[in-house]
DNA sequence: CGGGACAACGTTTTT
DNA sequence: CGTTGTCCCG
């Protein structure tokens, strides 16, 4: 096999002039990953050490020196992450850099397996289960096996889902997984096997996959075929990871499988920066990098060019509490700032005040809405705080927590739309007869089996001889998806017909149908995007649109906004000032953090996250008295993370009262 | 068998 | 607080 080594005086033109000054552009440690071209390469990058920007020039040199664009792949843990760099790379040297392959790890593998589906036994028009899909079909078929039986404690399908994804992710069996976090279901460890022989019956037979499974396969798939494996490593010549120490052993398989006919990898991360424990990641893959790869070269970038050293004090305080001792230490040459500000309110509403006030004020001085964001662990943390933003006039996004793609309403037109690409999606179509009056799980089954055993697709549902309670509630939906399945409409067509079809039946199950359709035209609005059905279908589940349905609904990106995210959803990004709320005990860290020191270690990691999302101004807050469900109000107890850091570098603001 | 009404539960982060 | 599970009536 050919083998392309680039090196000095290997005949390529040597001294090629590049047209962007690589040196004068980066620091010495990011120009040496960024001419770092060959072999395998780890990049360990401390928060706000121009890890982007390395990516970024790294794209465009590779371009420049004449490597095709399509044979770069850059992994990434969003697509907006791969599409901003490749934006960026294009603005530094030309078009080309959009070509280069982009994305998720799902988003890849998906790519691939739509096209190699037949190598692993599956068709390529198989339908992505989302979550809450998963969750249902678990649902069903634990009803099947009569496994909700009332003198059982069997596991919700929920528990039963995050079970069978924690094993797969983790790679451990799941007996394993129950022995360590769920051991009062060890008694059902037996069925629970049982079931997931089933569920993955299931997902073979109804040409369905979950998101574990997308890995899986692709995983498979490079495994056991040696000729397509080097057929996609040699189409891949050069791949980029970021956010490695996110990645878990399924992920790290699959790089070093792409990886197998030229070694050609970059790998960057921050161990102090993995959060996603919960999903199967593991730092110390970073670790395990130069293991995976014995040439490994290593790259540190420890310089911060984001935040002023007072907040960088703070971060590294906190993040110099981690059990697990780190592999940098940052620095920065903005030497002063303001110090990061400990406010104590006196309980949720204050917190919120002086939060929304505070943005007011700094607006005020001039900063801009979009330089300023609030942050917290989970999502309805910050319910109290939208109200008071709304009472403000304040506006506002929020990314992350609840997810527009997964309101009963946007789910049940997908699945109308998922059975016209995969007729054997049997919860997609449960869904939809389901939602048919007259017609409940029973007969929707029936209907089911005999639409299966037509094999005339579409058409089967003709075959059906519907009962009178809901023959012509049936038959609406009998023409609508043959109207829809028909000749070749467009993509937002089909989604029109069913909409119509969808209607009465929204209006009928909501009260609030008026904002729930807005949703569905703006889905539609959407869909006018595609050309093909199973592109939208997949992108919905692998990207969805991430922010909450009033966002989704004000199209105006160029508002200015102040952003709510959870941390989790901040990875990467950076704001002028920075507001984390709710820093306390049983909050942040969350309560169940405290089951073992692992999670624990992963809460204080988080904080450190959000910490270093701050370029200027960081306040930490806190209610003093605190709301509990069963024991009234209490007092809370500031988050261990921040207790006990010295007042020299965290100032504590106690708020005056005054009219608001 | 479908569907509505009510009780109980547990409550994170995301592809 | 909203979802999930259960019960009972039509």
């Amino acid at each position: 096999m050919k083998r392309y080594i680039i090196k000095e005086g290997s005949g390529r033109p040597a001294a090629k002039p590049f047209t962007i000054p690589y040196e004068a552009a980066l620091n010495p440690a990011q120009y040496d990953a960024v001419t770092t071209l060959e072999g395998p390469l780890l990049v360990i990058a401390g928060a706000g050490s121009g890890k982007t920007r390395t990516l970024t020039y790294r794209v465009a040199r590779l371009v420049e020196e004449g490597v095709p664009p399509s044979s770069i792949l850059l992994l990434t843990f969003t697509r907006k992450a791969a599409q901003e760099m490749l934006r960026r790379a294009a603005g530094l040297l030309d078009q080309r850099c959009e070509k280069v392959a982009g994305g998720t790890f799902h988003a890849f593998a998906n790519l691939v397996l739509r096209r190699y589906a037949g190598q692993i036994g599956f068709e390529s028009a198989f339908n992505i289960l989302d979550r809450t899909d998963a969750e249902d079909v678990i649902n069903l078929l634990r009803t099947g096996m009569g496994l909700n039986l009332k003198d059982r404690r069997f596991p919700r399908k929920r528990t039963i889902a995050t079970i069978y994804s924690r094993a797969a992710n983790k790679a451990v069996l799941i007996e394993e997984v129950i022995a360590r976090d769920y051991p009062h279901f060890t008694r059902e460890i037996p069925d629970l096997y049982r079931l997931h022989e089933a569920y993955q019956r299931y997902k073979r037979k109804n040409l369905v996959m979950d998101y574990d499974d997308l890995l899986l396969y692709f995983r498979a798939l490079l495994e056991e075929n040696a000729e397509l494996r080097h057929q996609i490593s040699r189409t891949y010549r050069y791949v980029m990871v970021d956010e490695y120490q996110d990645t878990n052993k399924i992920q790290a398989d699959i790089v070093r499988l792409l990886a197998a006919a030229h070694s050609n990898v970059m790998a960057v991360g921050d161990d102090s920066q993995s959060i996603y424990g919960f999903r199967g990641a593991n730092f110390r893959n970073i670790m395990d990098f130069p293991v995976m790869f014995p040439d490994t070269k290593i790259v540190k970038l420890e310089e911060n060019y984001r935040s002023t050293q007072p907040i960088l004090t703070v971060a590294n305080e906190i993040i110099d509490r981690a059990r697990e001792k780190h592999t940098k230490v940052l620095y920065t040459r903005k030497t002063s700032g303001a110090l990061p500000v400990l406010v104590a309110a006196e309980d949720e509403r204050m917190q919120s005040r002086f939060v929304s006030q505070r943005i007011m004020e700094l607006r005020e001085e001039g900063i801009p809405l979009d330089e300023m964001a609030v942050l917290f662990r989970s999502s309805y943390h910050a319910f109290d705080l939208e109200i008071e933003l709304n009472h403000k006039g304040i506006p506002f996004v929020k990314v992350g927590g609840f997810k527009f793609m997964e309101t009963a309403h946007i789910k049940d037109l997908l699945a109308h739309l998922k059975i016209l690409v995969n007729l054997n999606d049997t919860v997609s179509w449960h869904r939809v007869l389901c939602g048919v009056e007259g017609i409940g799980p029973k007969t929707a089954q029936d209907i089911i089996s005999a639409v299966t055993k037509s094999k005339a697709g579409m058409k089967g549902l003709s075959a059906v001889k519907p009962g009178a309670r809901y023959a012509q509630a049936f038959e609406r939906l009998r023409s609508a998806l043959e109207d829809a399945d028909g000749n070749g409409l467009p993509v937002e067509e089909m989604g029109e017909r069913l909409l119509e079809y969808y209607m009465p039946i929204l209006k009928q199950k909501y009260d609030d149908y008026p904002k729930r359709a807005k949703d569905l035209s703006q889905l539609l609005t959407i869909m006018d995007r595609y050309e093909n059905l199973g592109h939208f279908l997949s992108d919905m589940a692998l990207e969805p649109p991430s922010t909450s349905v009033n966002d989704v609904l004000s199209t105006d990106d160029r508002d200015e906004h102040v952003v709510l995210s959870t941390i989790h959803s901040a990875k990467g990004l950076e704001w002028h000032t920075v507001f984390i709320i709710w820093a306390l005990e049983g909050r942040f860290p969350a309560m169940y953090a405290a089951r073992s020191e692992e999670e624990m270690e992963e809460e204080l990691r988080l904080m450190y996250v959000a910490a270093t999302r701050a370029k200027e101004n960081l306040y930490f807050t806190y209610p003093v008295n605190v709301y509990d469900y069963g024991l009234g109000t209490v007092f809370s107890r500031l988050s261990r993370f921040i207790d006990g850091i010295p007042e020299e570098i965290l100032a504590p603001w106690s708020l005056v009262a005054g009219e608001d």
